[in-house]
DNA sequence: GCCATATTCAACCGGATGGTTGACGATCTG
DNA sequence: CAGATCGTCAACCATCCGGTTGAATATGGC
């Protein structure tokens, strides 16, 4: 499991990683306020946030005690592309975005606070 | 694992896929041949594709004895949209496309003759 | 100095994944 | 019919993955 993409696909292969991917879309956060919408342990998340780090999804720097974790939406870049390679699908589309995301919401499929967001 | 994302990216995480994928999108292929420039068992590639199938990344037609197996590009839009959520950047991108594919070219990295394409 | 807070580490567990081999059911061909 | 080809199935194996718990390691505040 060597290759870049492995890794970026395999990080984006778990909903709770694409939730917590989602979040930091909105806003840089520290590892404790990561986790608190997900009922599993600081330390499960702790090792989410390792897999999206590795794979260059995230950077984490820590300042003082508290680790901030935020985007670094560049390593998608490589995966998409990728995808544009099989596309006959239009690239940017903003309107299936707000489609897929409305579809998304009424979709009940996480138990996790954070399903109000795409996962 | 119930979510069609979790499919799609994890069936994208593995080189072999991505290599199959690959050869799909110049033609479609019957599982043998599509199991030849590999090394590993046809029994590996069938289960390799049956992934692919699952994820709808690709249609397998039986006729004959012979299975088809062809790409089908629709089930990596849903991803696509889902990525182009957090992307700044540019969307079609051909000229990223062919510098990407450039790239890979150089990159001796996987033992497989199937490494002339992108995987 | 002491205690609380933030985060990781280490060991463990059950289940999924990626591969193997060998036997098997279908289908084509001579 | 006999034999070869196409593909899957079943059992097995080693490893990885996502989660747990409990202890350990900073760091900050009083």
């Amino acid at each position: 499991m060597t290759h870049p993409l492995d890794q970026v696909f395999s990080a984006l292969a778990d909903p709770t990683r694409r939730a917590i991917l989602a979040m930091l879309l909105e806003d840089d956060m520290a590892v404790t306020d990561v986790a608190e919408p997900f009922a599993m342990s600081l330390a499960a998340i702790s090792k989410h946030l390792s897999v999206l780090a590795e794979a260059g999804l995230i950077a984490q720097e820590k300042r003082g005690r508290v680790k901030w974790c935020k985007l670094e939406p560049d390593a998608l870049r490589a995966a998409s592309v990728w995808m544009q390679g099989f596309g006959q699908f239009e690239a940017v589309d903003l309107d299936g975005l707000e489609r897929f995301l409305a579809a998304e919401l009424d979709d009940p499929d996480l138990s996790d606070p954070a399903t109000s967001l795409s996962v």
